[in-house]
DNA sequence: CGTTCTGTTGACCCACTTCAAGGGTAGTGG
DNA sequence: CCACTACCCTTGAAGTGGGTCAACAGAACG
């Protein structure tokens, strides 16, 4: 079940190797606020949970996820962060998940002293943390309620942009609704994201493969052939 | 599997009833910024997911749930509030969830204008959203990656107060480490809660009861007979 | 061209769901 | 006070979706 025996996630999964981010000089909501822009390599870890909090993080470019373990392995990520999102708020004196990047990633820190002043820091952190929240919801009803091909179209279906949501505008063209997209996940993390095993997580692209629902180009490259049949399948119509 | 076949959410579940909300006058957090307070019955509506979002609400006394529900009639009890807490944030202009009470309650109303303008609320709101984030992202892990027995011993323990937690002190005596609790919730609730069916969540209270971990006076009533060794059955230690 | 890592596929198994029946308890009304 | 009803909860038997275990295929890399 556990894909690594990790007992002390902070000596740190194999797949994860905390590198040193390099600075530079991007502008974000943060920049005003004298924050630090920080580069990381794909696959580094900017926090451990359980790690003292004492800044919080504005994700400018690339992916981050945030994960949580198991003493015995398990693990769940419980968020997958865009550009915009912010992370590293505990509501305590620890880190309450491991920050690690899907990508290159580039990402504004400011200390937490910073925050506690700024009323338009305030703001802007209340805005996106019930954005985060909305999206924690709907993660809980995939987690709870979903079947597996259910889970995976869902997961499809979020890195289509405007489709799917409430105000979804179906197909601008009838007959051509496809779609291309990049996953930056291994199986492994999106079965951990989906609640689900990498061989579940397997077995159910390779039936949207077979019913000619998506076409896998390479495992992170797929293309979506029809991005209404695919969202006949979420459980949400 | 749908133990309701709701088909227009809005319309509404028949074990839940819109009461006219009796106002009182209570004090809280929201209470300088000419909230109002109102008193709600046992099982009753405060806004349907889908309802326009026009005010935010705080929870003074009591407690009350948000689910989601899909077109076939699953639900998923996505979060269960506690006094202090703040709901009805959507992020958009429709709420994303139900909000209904589990018991009689008493909630403070404010008009969504008002917390544009005030950084004292921005302030207690981000705070606020912090703590729920995190049992979001704990719950999470309990909806993906534990089994049916500690999904239900975790659900016991968040009922401990103090106990269970990074910080947890340990029994007070080591004797008589026993904890009475009232759950204010049915079997369906707690199901619907823990990503499980009416009848696991029987099985497993049943199955506790039979190792003496702990006693079922009455469905809601249960006296936990030894809250270490109902720690133990979590999944985290 | 091995080595290593990630992904795929098959066979089997089990934890949980589904279906079905029955028991408890609270509320209601005669 | 008891019968009737309506939920809610419990328990059993059977079914199944996804997990587990194991073998192998493909791509990436030195």
């Amino acid at each position: 079940m556990a894909y690594f025996d990790a007992s002390n996630p902070s000596q740190g999964a194999s797949f994860a190797h905390s590198a040193a981010p390099v600075f530079s000089s991007e502008t974000s909501s943060f920049s005003a606020f004298g924050a630090k822009a920080a580069q990381y390599d794909t696959h580094s870890v900017v926090y451990y949970e359980g790690d003292p909090s004492k800044r919080l993080y504005e994700l400018v470019k690339g992916s981050v996820m945030l994960y949580k373990l198991l003493p015995d392995g398990r693990r769940q990520v419980v968020e997958v962060l865009r550009p915009g999102d912010i992370f590293g708020l505990a509501g305590g004196d620890e880190y309450d998940c491991t920050a690690e990047t899907l990508t290159e990633a580039e990402v504004n820190e400011i200390d937490l002293k910073q925050v506690e002043r700024s009323n338009e820091l305030q703001r802007t952190l209340s805005t996106c943390l019930t954005n985060q929240m909305r999206v924690l919801h709907e993660h809980a009803v995939l987690l709870g309620r979903k079947s597996a091909v259910e889970r995976v179209a869902s997961f499809l279906m979020h890195l289509v942009p405007a489709r799917g949501g409430i105000g979804c505008v179906g197909p601008d063209n009838e007959e051509q609704d496809g779609f291309d997209l990049h996953l930056h996940m291994t199986r492994q993390e999106i079965a951990d994201y989906l609640g689900l095993t990498i061989e579940t997580v397997s077995r159910v692209v390779s039936d949207l493969k077979r019913r000619g629902v998506i076409r896998v180009d390479k495992a992170d490259k797929i293309h979506l052939n029809k991005v209404c049949s695919l969202c006949q399948m979420t459980g949400m119509h």
